[in-house]
RNA sequence: CGGGAUGUAGCGCAGCGGUAGCGCACCUGCUUUGGGAGCAGGGGGUCGUUGGUUCAAAUCCAAUCAUCCCGACCA
């Protein structure tokens, strides 16, 4: 393809809007541009590059045995009402009336859709296992759209849905799906780690997330350092194990103490010149139907994932300070375990100035078991107890793991070595989801007996656009791109160094020899000169360049450049491939 | 949704009460031609939008919309 048919859109100076590297590079080499937050046309150059990835995708794919389908973006509100998410996905998921008031969903996931589709077609055990994918447009509202591609409100993803008999081919393909990964983000040039990751409101037991290490990202992973041990975790997984263990402590008498203005632990220990590790820290979140107390240890800070997945998985937020009196009698701050109007133990409901009844829960962190000497609110506005003992003044029966572990925490796998974190961009993620959707939607296929039983699924994403941007964002030096051949838009950029019209034709030629034999490359037929087509040639990031000039317009000699690494040697055209 | 900032030519920005500017890009001509050329000439903006203050508003005030950054984490 020739510049004059096919022009760059490269610009000189940096876009404003850009904040990262990555982000920056894709405006200014003219592969991308934003069309509206959080949405992005992609110009020639781009849409080059997506395609090669997403034929990476589909090759790997069906070389793994998924089929490919292609479903509406718009997926009717019944089918999100069957499997109960049509609440539960709040505004993230986009939606609209068609003329006669019907709702639909604009698409943020397939799972739905997907098993609707299934359950029409799937009638016999001999249909499985099957993994249908396709590659699509979503939407979500994301709530701030951030770096470019990264975090997008439309975004192309490609979903792929598996169903099955058994607990074992559900294995076989989620590990099918591993190798396929593995295989799709190396072609694309792209270091993976595979972590374990929260199943979300996805529902279900397993679930792998394949990261890219980056300060971008917007994952945080907590690894082991001990290579036998080998743990890999995405923080919102990973369990709490401390590394100095809390202390026991001694049986005192309780009292309680005056702390006027004195809210967060970190104000009450410094107001009794205590440590933060002595305090039981409250923490009250609500949701559609319960209100839930957590305790943890006052020095930590509580991990909101692991709320969720201890709640009803609906909408959760931190509880509204009338919840908390209503629950506590007490203000935001105060809130201890002694004297609770419903006792300390499970639940009860109560009606707090939200209308409806709720649920209240209790949540004891388990590092709080059988300890004494502690510091809570007195749920008495303006005062706190010290001296609080488990057993006289708090117990629970079954303690959780409601802490955001941390670098520096002990691996909860070899339980001997320090954690280390790292921030990584979620590329990739498997699921085995279970039967949550063959269930609650009436997916049935018969078995060899032929009674009826509900299939289990396994569900596989890969974001494409964030894959790309991700790309430039570990292949890029300071003058711009340095795209991985299997993903460049073409192999080779052709500059043209005639000065008259004979060696124009020269070079004409020589391009038309190359593409004649099938030569990937893009030639740079504009009348600039020099310095600005090595310029856009260094940020545009094709792997190789072809510098027709002088010594080939004397000697027939090109001069071939290793975008990567400068490197510089001669070729005749003949050489070229 | 809370806090901060910014909207002026295609892009990057200055101007902050008195005729709308600069650099790059674009068009024409001449010279130049191996790392973002030089000279000369030229085109292009109802200053985000709406309302207000004023003899006079890009400039002051208000509202609104859009964009970017930080937060939405925890009493």
């Amino acid at each position: 393809m020739k510049a004059s048919q096919l022009p760059l859109f490269t610009l000189k100076e940096d876009p404003r809007e850009a904040q990262v590297d990555s982000h920056r590079l894709l405006l200014r080499a003219g592969y991308i541009r934003r069309q509206a937050s959080g949405f992005y046309t992609f110009l020639p150059f781009g849409y080059l590059v997506y395609r090669k990835i997403e034929q990476i995708v589909r090759e790997e794919m069906d070389a793994h045995g998924a089929v490919e389908v292609h479903l509406p973006v718009l997926t009717p509100a019944e089918l999100w009402r069957e499997s109960g998410r049509w609440d539960i996905m709040g505004e993230e998921m986009m939606r609209l009336k068609d003329r006669h008031g019907h709702e639909f969903a604009l698409g943020p996931t397939h799972e739905e859709a997907m098993t609707a589709l299934a359950r029409e077609f799937l009638q016999s055990y001999k249909q499985l296992p099957i993994n249908l994918y396709q590659i699509g447009t979503k939407y979500r509202d994301e709530i701030r759209p951030r770096y470019g591609l990264i975090r997008c409100r439309e975004f192309v993803m490609k979903d792929a849905y598996s169903f099955h008999l058994t607990e074992e081919s559900l294995h076989e393909t989620y590990e099918l799906m591993r190798r396929a990964y593995r295989r799709i983000f190396e072609r694309c040039g792209l270091e993976t780690i595979a972590v374990e990751a929260d199943t979300g409101n996805m529902g279900g037991s397993a679930s792998e997330e394949f990261i890219v290490a980056s300060s971008i990202g917007e994952e945080t992973l907590l690894l082991c350092p001990n290579t036998d041990c080998g743990f890999r975790a995405n923080q919102e997984k990973t369990t709490f194990v401390p590394l100095i263990p809390y202390e026991v402590g001694q049986r005192e008498e309780r009292a309680k103490i005056p702390t006027p203005n004195q809210k967060t632990v970190e104000e009450v220990a410094a107001f009794l010149k205590k440590d933060r590790r002595s305090f039981m820290k409250a923490v009250v979140y609500e949701t559609e139907d319960e209100i839930i107390l957590c305790f943890i240890p006052g020095d930590r800070e509580i991990s909101e994932t692991k709320v969720k997945n201890l709640s009803s998985g609906k909408s959760l937020r931190l509880a509204s300070e009338e919840a908390i009196w209503a629950l506590c009698g007490a203000p935001p701050g105060y809130v201890g375990p002694v004297g609770l109007r419903f006792g300390d133990r499970e639940s009860m409901v109560i009606s707090p100035n939200d209308q409806k009844k709720k649920i209240a829960k209790v949540l004891f962190d388990e590092n709080l078991r059988g300890r004494h000497g502690l510091i809570s609110g007195a749920n008495e506005g303006g005062y706190h107890y010290v001296g609080l003992s488990y057993g006289r003044d708090f117990h629970f029966d079954k303690g959780y793991d409601l802490v955001e572990a941390q670098e520096h925490d002990l691996c909860p796998r070899c339980r001997t070595s320090k954690l280390k974190a790292t921030r990584g961009i979620e590329v990739g993620h498997i699921f085995k989801l279970g039967r949550k959707y063959s269930e609650a939607m009436g997916l049935r296929v018969l078995d060899e007996k032929g009674l009826p039983v509900v299939p289990t699924m396994g569900c596989y994403g890969i974001g494409l656009g964030r894959t790309m941007q991700t790309i430039v964002e570990q292949n890029h030096d300071e003058r711009g791109i340095v795209w991985p051949e299997s993903v460049s838009p073409f192999r080779y950029y052709l500059i043209s160094l005639a000065k008259n019209s004979e060696e124009e034709q020269k070079v004409l030629s020589l391009y038309q020899m190359l593409q004649k034999r099938g030569v990937s490359c893009y030639f740079d037929d504009r009348q600039e000169r020099a310095g600005v087509k090595f310029h856009d040639a260094d940020l545009t990031g094709f792997p190789y360049q072809i510098i027709a000039g002088r010594s080939f317009f004397e000697k027939g000699e090109l001069e071939i450049k290793v975008r990567k690494t400068g490197e510089k040697k001669m070729a005749l055209p003949e050489e070229i491939y």
